[in-house]
RNA sequence: GGUCGCGUGGCCGAGUGGCUAGGCACAGCUCUGCAAAAGCUGCUACUGCGGUUCGAAUCCGCACGCGACCUCCA
């Protein structure tokens, strides 16, 4: 970029297992592809996490000035359910529970989806693609790898070859996999006999009469292979190669993989040149996942109604909290990990407020500048927000520090602090005020300038019985009194 | 069983060869009528055992502990 404090940026290749220096193929555009939800149940903590990571991601990307065109699909068409079905679709199977459409089903959890996305702040996409509406170009894809050699019919389901493909091209490159240790470790196939090899995965598959999401396609009624639509959709808005492809490190095998395998027989070129992989969120040492049913809706979070919560905490102190790591980073989900992470915003939050009222002075007691390249640097090297967040803390002591008149900086520096802070806080960060401050509800505001005036009369004339009655029966509704040089303020609690 | 990764102070969590990360908690101090807030100071760790190096939390080996994916499967 030509901004000489913003480049350039590294991020960790999972292709290459290092960090890389981010070079976009047709800048100023960059593509970036996610691996959306799957709507048949709520979404949890977990998948907060991964979608936030590159939230982040599309957040830097274009405070670095890059024209990203973000993509994150919705799979609406379902997966198996995997150890516990026999091969019935998830949404369908949801469906029959629940005596609804399956599209209702996909709308229900897609709506919901949405409302945690919100929720959490986190941007909407620029694309945000269905399975079920990239039907045609699935089936076209399938095509091409038949035509290629690479995909087999067998009974109205198409295969994809994975043994004929690694003869030829690399298989198992993404997750560092070797296809025969991967023959090794597969046990009998009894069941599967359609396949031609037990790494063998479907592109398109045979809908059994009960299935109740189902299309025509050349091989008959069916749908589309789980790994496919990812393929499909990608290369149809983000073109054949595109820049970034992201998703949770749990889907790098096989779902990448196959993906890679897929756009290179099919087309003949590898579909991503930068993956990223966001690490899991875990409770006490687990893996927060559907099956293993340690996770939460946003509903129990924010309310604490949950056994794993001791209290209810805002969406805001989540996205801090799991901000506060590193994405490639495990990061285990704990009460008192979340408490801390409330009072460290409350605390920067707090500052950002002070921020606005600093007065100048005639010298710079601090080096802004150089607290601004640092922020620079902790995110370009490889978008690590828990480094930039300690310097954020460093600009709060900063503030704060001024605001007591215990430092000065210039009219220019507080300018440049305030740019710096508000747009890492809250456009990169995406953090926003979750507590309603003074001067919000100006009826609220009047009333409690009131009884602040109240109390300083009180305290004038050494009444503090009197003036710390005051303060202790508005503690008690939730209001907070903090003296300082130049008067009281007010928070709610 | 295979592959990959992790093990940091009271807690969370950065850090990849020498330089105090940071947050929270705790203690003391300043300010204050008191409190809160804020600032300052203190608490200075790197699973164990070997090795490389002038020097290792950081590199190598082994051990122990933990996790993810795969091992059933679209």
């Amino acid at each position: 970029m030509s901004d000489p404090k913003k480049g350039p940026l590294y991020i960790t290749n999972t292709l290459s297992r290092r960090k890389e220096e981010f070079v976009p193929l047709r800048p100023p555009h960059v593509g970036l592809y996610v691996c959306g939800p799957t709507v048949y149940s709520d979404v949890h903590l977990g998948n907060v996490r991964s979608f936030l990571t590159f939230d982040v991601l599309y957040r830097w990307l274009t405070h670095l000035g890059y024209k990203v065109r973000y993509v994150r699909n919705i799979t609406d068409v379902g997966h198996l359910v995997g150890d516990i079905d026999e091969g019935e679709d998830k949404i369908a199977k949801r469906a029959r529970l629940e005596q609804l459409e399956p599209m209702e089903i996909v709308q229900k959890y897609t709506n919901g989806f949405h409302d945690v996305m919100r929720l959490f702040n986190l941007l909407s996409p620029s694309i945000e693609p269905t399975a079920t509406g990239h039907l045609i170009e699935q089936i076209g894809m399938v095509e091409r790898i038949i035509k290629s050699g690479y995909g087999y019919e067998a009974n109205g389901s198409v295969y994809f070859d994975v043994p004929k493909f690694a003869e030829k091209h690399a298989y198992g490159e993404l997750s560092g996999r070797r296809i025969d240790e991967l023959l090794t470790n597969t046990r009998d196939t009894e069941g599967m006999e359609e396949k031609r090899s037990p790494l063998d995965f479907a592109i398109w598959k045979k809908a059994e009469p009960q299935h109740l999401m189902k299309w025509p396609s050349p091989w008959g009624e069916g749908f589309p292979g789980w790994h496919l639509e990812c393929s499909a959709m990608s290369t149809k808005y983000l073109g054949g190669t595109f820049d970034i492809h992201g998703g949770g490190m749990d889907l790098k095998f096989p779902h990448h993989e196959c993906e890679i395998a897929q756009s290179v027989a099919a087309d003949g070129h590898v579909p991503v040149r930068y993956w990223m992989h966001g690490n899991m969120l875990t409770v006490n040492g687990r893996k927060m996942a559907k099956s293993e049913g340690n996770g939460f809706t946003p509903e129990e979070l924010l309310s604490g109604n949950h056994k794993l919560l001791e209290k209810g905490y805002s969406a805001m102190t989540v996205r801090f909290f799991m901000l506060q790591s590193h994405y490639a980073s495990t990061l285990d989900f704990s009460n008192a990990a979340m408490q801390a992470g409330e009072k460290g915003l409350e605390r920067l939050m707090a500052a950002m407020t002070v921020l606005g009222k600093l007065k100048p002075g005639a010298l710079d007691g601090a080096d802004v500048t150089a607290l601004e390249k640092r922020c620079y640097e902790a995110m370009n090297d490889d978008i690590n927000t828990p480094v930039m967040i300690g310097e954020l803390f460093e600009g709060v002591r900063i503030i704060n520090s001024v605001n007591d008149g215990k430092l000065t900086l210039t009219a220019t520096s507080i300018e440049r602090l305030s740019t710096l802070m508000n747009t890492m806080v809250f456009d990169v960060l995406g953090l926003k005020q979750e507590q309603q401050i003074a001067g919000d509800d100006r009826a609220m505001d009047g009333l409690v300038q009131e009884f602040i005036r109240m109390r300083a009369e009180a305290k004038a004339r050494k009444d503090f019985t009197a003036s710390d009655a005051i303060r202790d029966r508005l503690t008690a509704l939730g209001i907070i009194l903090k003296d300082t040089k130049e008067g009281t303020a007010w928070e709610r609690a």
